[in-house]
DNA sequence: GTGAAAGCGCTAACAG
DNA sequence: CTGTTAGCGCTTTCAC
């Protein structure tokens, strides 16, 4: 029957407040609050009566009323593509996981490829709701004006923002290189590189950059195809397969994301082209689900987890105050598999 | 230079606040708290000026603030094991989307198969931060007190938490059926079941149950073996050898989900087992990413997009004040693919 | 050691 | 059509 106290007193009544367990305890709202939050000269007495009449409330102070007091939410609002794909799905498992060690929470939106989604989360969320963002979303910046006037601490990922606001990416010119220079070494000659749209500054195009530059160092003529991100499968392999026909010479191909390299696999399957003998492919993400689905694939590791935990100090660092501007490089890594001879 | 208004006034400002627009349009608070919301009469020529005001300030009305006066966050939890897991990702990418259009925003949390974070998730949570909660989390809820006394829309995702939450499932066990039936009809005798260790209620054993009903039916063995849902790649290898090490005759596989039904595909292969000529495969889940990455696996399609719109459905009529508990079961169907024969 | 009063930014109730 | 007042639930001065 004392287990039931809490019903028999707390049935109808709605959830319970400072108030309420002050008045339980016999002292004032005040010093339920000190003792919450450990702050100030208490007596051991105090402490416990408060505490008991909390725990028979079943009492939690109310969230929302600390943040506007407190003038923080310890929330942090994180924009992708979506995390049903396996790279952003990473991206957010690690931001989550760093941000809730620094006592964050995550307020996540898949801006779906659509501006205007976009646009809303940003409005709702810059109005107080989160005390920063972690942008890495596709769409193009100069559409989205927020960007522009956010007046929030933010880190972008792979993407250029504002001159003001911080990015976090691999280091994308090395990985390039790093990927060209393997499949040149390996004997492939006319390698293609496939790459998406959706990069709208210079600073976006680095890994293109880094394969024209090797191609040409080695002489040979480099080829670009632009993919678009959201193809649905279907268009994907009638992608590659226009790029099979244009290209009957092609011995490699250096794909923008791992995704793309499993379709083209699977098109060359289709035609019968063995890889890697006839073609050999490189990757970009080397996410850890994915490469546990085709572990044949090889591919230029981006250090997500690296990347998360720079994303989560740089935003703790704004947070505070400091400037922290500029673009964060991190090393990647050959993954070297199946689909390189 | 009219476009530098803004900073001119605002550079040193902090975030502008209701009175600040209220003096600058020459009216009460209340007044553009009526415009903002478009409540009550408003004269043109006042909404005009309030409008400019708070454009000229880039305002944006404290989300914090309304939250705590309209005691709603507009807000829902939504824990998973990691959206790192392509079926997770997808789920909560359905989720968000549905709730997104519903007007709520989407606080995540990884639980990482770890009591103790869930827990303190759950502490936070419940504290009035959101106005519900999806569940889709692997511990044992009777690990987990917090389930038992929360006092918020709740609704789980094929688990169940207890006799007033609802929950929202895949039709387990006509998939069991339908999985096990199919692998008969095509020939298979010694068919081997993998179920999760992560079940720990009646109610989470169905596609076991009619792995075992339909087997017995047809006069067959039923042989189940349970995997540890967190098992690294290297240790589903292992298990899976020694399943074929203490099974030689097996000739069929009906997995409790399509990660470890491609770690099998892999095992299979390694081992010189033809796919689908000696050995037959059913995974579960079907989710988009990874039947584009592994087309040939044939599975039991759950449909996320329906079951994540009938937990959103279901929170909003809870959070109206309905009583919604039970198992709300949604269809499956076969996809069947290459490792059918 | 503890309490009373003011205020975080907004909106609902009540006037006028 | 618009303003004044009070209050959402908490924390932070400032007293005592």
């Amino acid at each position: 029957m004392a287990m039931k106290l809490d019903e028999d007193e707390g049935i109808t009544m709605s959830q319970p407040k400072m108030t309420d367990v002050a008045k339980l305890a016999g002292v004032s709202p005040t010093t339920v609050s000190r003792v919450i939050n450990r702050r100030g000269y208490l007596s051991a007495k105090t402490i416990n009566k408060v505490e008991a009449a909390m725990h028979q409330l079943n009492y939690r102070p109310n969230t929302v009323a600390r943040q506007l007091q407190s003038q923080k939410t310890m929330t942090i609002g994180v924009l992708v593509p979506t995390v049903a794909n396996p790279f952003f799905g990473e991206l957010t498992f690690q931001l989550e996981h760093y941000l809730f060690n620094a006592g964050f929470k995550v307020l996540v939106g898949n801006a779906e490829n659509d501006i205007g989604k976009e646009r809303r989360y940003l409005q709702q969320l810059l109005a107080r709701q989160v005390d920063g963002l972690v942008i890495a979303t596709h769409n193009h910046q100069q559409q989205i004006p927020e960007y522009q006037n956010a007046n929030l601490p933010i880190v972008s990922i792979d993407r250029y923002l504002r001159a003001t606001i911080p990015n976090v990416s691999s280091d994308n010119y090395a990985g390039g290189r790093l990927a060209t220079e393997e499949l040149i070494r390996r004997g492939a000659v006319h390698i293609i590189h496939t790459d998406s749209v959706e990069r709208f500054n210079k600073r976006d195009y680095l890994r293109q950059q880094a394969y024209q530059d090797v191609m040409r160092e080695h002489g040979l003529t480099p080829v670009t195809y632009k993919i678009d991100f959201n193809s649905r499968p279907d268009r994907l392999q009638a992608f590659f397969n226009r790029i099979f026909d244009e290209h009957p010479e092609v011995d490699a191909f250096f794909t923008s994301n791992d995704m793309d390299a499993i379709q083209l696999l699977q098109v060359a399957r289709q035609r019968g082209i063995a890889v890697p003998d006839q073609l050999q492919v490189i990757g970009y993400d080397g996410v850890p689900t994915t490469t546990q689905i085709v572990p044949e694939l090889s591919t230029i590791v981006q250090p997500l987890d690296e990347m998360a935990k720079t994303a989560v100090d740089l935003l703790q660092r704004e947070i505070r105050g400091d400037q922290v501007a500029g673009s964060h490089k991190l090393p990647v890594k050959l993954r070297v598999s199946g689909s390189l001879r």
